[in-house]
DNA sequence: ACCATAATGATAATGAACAGCCATTGCCTT
DNA sequence: AAGGCAATGGCTGTTCATTATCATTATGGT
């Protein structure tokens, strides 16, 4: 029997409140604001139950854990900062594929990963 | 003092004959039809040296250790068949992006990654 | 050819992300 | 309100890619 517990809100309600792809550490640091003795285990738990119900989707970038975001969201990329690490999201286009797959291949998904600076961090040295 | 040894003439001549980008795994498998006592260490030694005179560069994919391919290329994008787990290579246009940044944002570098199943395995059930 | 030493290869050690364990807590049905 | 049991939290264990170690091999300047 599935139960609501007050872990499972508070990070229902952390990504309910932000707009951009969450890695499980900052999912921890930012429930624990609400509950400081949630344990990093019950995120990890949360999120694969919340993956698994369909509520999250994943967040894969190359070299670093994923991140998580609502499902549903209509078609965008994602921008990784190298400065702060934050992932954010940018509208896309979905249809900038079609052509340029050779003859043979079946294309399930496809994933375009921006990298640079955020506005926050490009006035910034480093 | 750098010397010139088989088994780094080995790793090169791998690289110099494929034209996708290929793992550890995959370079020590085929630097072993030619030097059969090859061990996965000096793969990952010479992989580091190639990489820092920038003759290889790295092909990042989420989830999955890196990809080598040979530096200089012309832009081109990635295919990872999620049936055999080989990465190719497609042809890329490279002005698809121009116009999604938000404001303040500074572009470095992107990557795009298609997904699916390739020639050899579109045929193939699983 | 000689030999200092760079490079190799087998294996142990490391590091990071995540899963398992288990005593304790607390949700929820009755 | 009470107790069965799902869930939690602190921890250890696992897994996997990669690196360190070290005795041995072999390259290249002399």
């Amino acid at each position: 029997m599935k139960r609501t517990t007050n872990q499972r809100k508070a990070i229902r309600d952390v990504f309910s409140q932000t707009d951009r792809p969450l890695s499980t550490e900052e999912v921890h640091a930012a429930a624990q604001r609400h509950l400081p003795r949630i344990g990093i285990a019950t995120v990890y738990r949360t999120l694969k139950l919340l993956l698994g119900e369909g509520w999250l989707t994943a967040v894969r970038l190359p070299g670093e854990p994923p991140r998580y975001e609502l499902a549903g969201k209509p078609h965008h990329h994602h921008f990784h900062c190298r400065a702060c690490g934050r992932v954010y999201e940018v509208p896309g286009n979905a249809e900038l594929l079609d052509s340029i797959l050779p003859a043979g291949f079946t294309l399930d998904s496809h994933d375009l990963m921006l990298c640079g600076r955020c506005a926050q961090c490009s006035g910034r040295p480093g």
